[in-house]
DNA sequence: AAAAAAC
């Protein structure tokens, strides 16, 4: 049976507008309200600038090479044609042409605007291009472009803990010095306004050239934590002396990439290249991706056209890096996200692979830097071998800990998962702009309930890692700007991801690990914002109750007593699984000062 | 047990 709204559902009801009676009949029609979709101001943001956007005013280059004309569309980044490069590195890095900084002096013509280069030991500036900042930075009103941090003042809540020899002082603002001139602009482009807590950290951690291991997760900020210092250092400083074999390799150059960022999934990989376009506009650096399911020759293509900083999966990369298409000798500057997550999806002999038994430079030849949400005792082996006298950093959860989401808690059988979810949907449906995101445990469980919303006239779309790429990036898409406001997801999407404006989260089926139901809650609340999840909880799901409850607790949240009676029962119950399994809750800790015995 | 990821 449907023991509804256990956990209360606080004055949602008093606020419903508008009508809907096409709606299911679940609810009656007072409570229903309009499709978000329809009554979203721009459901597509911008109309392609394509065809005749900037790509014309390089020389007739085709539109599918460079990929920024599919990105108009909506609003965001997956489609096939943007694989890699984003669409940059026309032209060798160090052309002839003397590049002055000031717009002004730009010749009209100049195919160059908003990419600069290194040369004679120098930075030359690229000018300004306002159709690629459009691109890139988004208008100001476009939600799917809006960055998340938006109540930035909720950071200082986030309590940091940094250990390790010698620590910088953090930063408390954006400037110059210690970020490069340049970077400090392009963070002005895309209105950022004030570092979060990693940013404060890992700015000087880097720039001193020291190592880092960050205990965090997406929403603290985090590619921009290790984005700002690796671009502003690479700015500053220009890339490492090319080695001896530039030219020649297959017949085209290989790529030497500067950095490399290695992530878990297509969907991440893709979320930090759009991230380090932003960053790099104007410079010298070429952001580059390469992930799998999309057609490897368009990206050898666009590697070979530019790629300094590279963010790859590592299997991709793998495939690359047999093909002679790319060499790490380069590298500078090494970044492992989500390397738990790595771990977990078995990623370990690739990544080794990768970063030991290839040709890219040795520990102290290069800057490491690694995030994890978790430290169980497989990260600090990986942070043992590829950091040296790294500084630790814990960053406090930004979503589950603090009380940014409302978690509540319902009893639901199987069986009337799909009857109380559409009650919730209509419950919800009135703050109109939200997104809502569905997490089941299996693909044809995502399958099944998306078309069972569609059916029941949802405009609600699914994700998961049996579509092909090109689905997954047009869910994803029409997911951030409205057009599918419901998505849902298997675990492909539980980490990581930041979309902006996800005001719902249910956990239609409770995963199994804790860790996985904080990453899953933190798609909501993001960066200070509020949000709410709902979890359907039944018989089940008691593998983590006694979890949740101590979450529920550290959170302030309201506990229903059901919930705490079941807990109660599973302590006695036997089939716990102790916290033992080599993996604290929170965000970890340095082992190295010992500090009275870890959990693990 | 399922999910993710190279072809």
């Amino acid at each position: 049976m449907t023991n509804a709204l256990v956990n209360g559902n606080t004055g949602l009801e008093s606020r419903f507008d508008s009508m809907n009676l096409s709606r299911s009949a679940y609810v009656p029609p007072h409570m229903r309200s309009s499709q978000r979709a329809a009554s979203s101001p721009s459901p597509s943001p911008s109309p392609a600038p394509s065809r005749n956007g900037w790509n014309d005013s390089r020389g007739g280059a085709p539109s599918s090479r460079g990929g920024f004309s599919d990105r108009g569309r909506g609003g965001n980044s997956f489609t096939n044609n943007r694989v890699a490069g984003g669409g940059q590195g026309w032209g060798e890095r160090s052309t002839s042409q003397n590049w002055s900084a000031s717009p002004r002096e730009q010749p009209k013509d100049n195919q160059m605007f908003g990419y600069g280069a290194w040369k004679d030991g120098q930075h030359v500036v690229g000018g300004r291009n306002m159709r690629m900042e459009k691109e890139i930075y988004g208008e100001a009103d476009d939600p799917s472009k809006q960055h998340t941090g938006i109540n930035f003042e909720k950071y200082d809540d986030i309590p940091v803990e940094a250990t390790g020899a010698d620590v910088p002082d953090p930063v408390t603002s954006f400037t110059s010095p210690p970020l490069d001139p340049v970077l400090l602009e392009n963070i002005g482009y895309a209105r950022y306004t004030i570092p979060t807590p990693v940013q404060k950290y890992s700015i000087p951690i880097v720039a001193n050239g020291r190592d880092l291991m960050a205990c965090a997760q997406t929403g603290s900020g985090k590619t921009g934590g290790f984005l700002f210092p690796i671009l502003s250092a690479s700015f500053t400083m220009g890339p490492r002396a090319i080695p001896s074999e530039p030219n020649g390799y297959g017949g085209r150059r290989r790529a030497t990439p500067t950095a490399l960022i290695l992530a878990p999934t297509r969907e991440l990989v893709s979320q930090i290249h759009d991230e380090a376009r932003k960053f790099a506009y104007r410079s010298w650096v070429r952001p580059a991706v390469v992930y799998g399911g999309a057609d490897i020759s368009q990206q050898i293509r666009l590697i070979e056209r530019g790629c300094d900083l590279l963010t790859a999966t590592p299997g991709r990369l793998v495939d690359l890096i047999e093909r002679g298409k790319i060499s790490l000798a380069n590298i500078k500057y090494l970044v492992l996200d989500e390397a738990d997550r790595m771990l977990d999806m078995g990623f370990e002999p690739q990544i080794r692979r990768i970063v030991e038994g290839e040709d890219m430079p040795g520990v102290h030849d290069r800057q490491t830097l690694m995030f994890s949400a978790t430290f169980p005792r497989d990260i600090q082996m990986l942070a043992k071998d590829f950091l040296k006298d790294y500084v630790f950093l814990s960053v406090g959860r930004v979503g589950s800990t603090s009380e940014n989401i409302t978690q509540k808690f319902e009893y639901v059988e199987d069986n009337d998962k799909r009857s109380v979810l559409l009650d919730i949907l209509n419950s919800h449906s009135n703050e109109s702009l939200g997104l809502t995101l569905i997490f089941v445990e299996t693909k044809r469980m995502a399958d099944m309930l998306s078309d069972f919303l569609i059916q029941n006239q949802w405009h609600a779309t699914s994700i998961h890692g049996d579509r092909t790429q090109r689905e997954r990036e047009t869910a994803l898409q029409t997911f951030r700007n409205g057009q599918t406001p419901i998505m849902v997801a298997t675990a492909v999407a539980a980490r990581g991801l930041d979309i902006p404006n996800v005001t719902h989260v249910v956990n239609y089926d409770l995963p199994s690990d804790i860790d996985d139901y904080v990453h899953r809650i933190g798609r909501t609340g993001r960066a200070g914002n509020t949000g709410v999840s709902t979890a359907f909880y039944n018989k089940n799901n008691k593998n983590i109750v006694k979890e949740l409850v101590e979450l529920l607790r550290e959170a302030n949240q309201e506990i229903p007593g059901w919930l705490e009676v079941s807990a109660h029962e599973a302590s006695f119950g036997g089939s716990f699984r102790g916290r033992g399994r080599g993996r604290g809750r929170s965000g970890g800790r340095d082992y190295r000062t010992g500090g009275g015995g870890g959990w693990w």
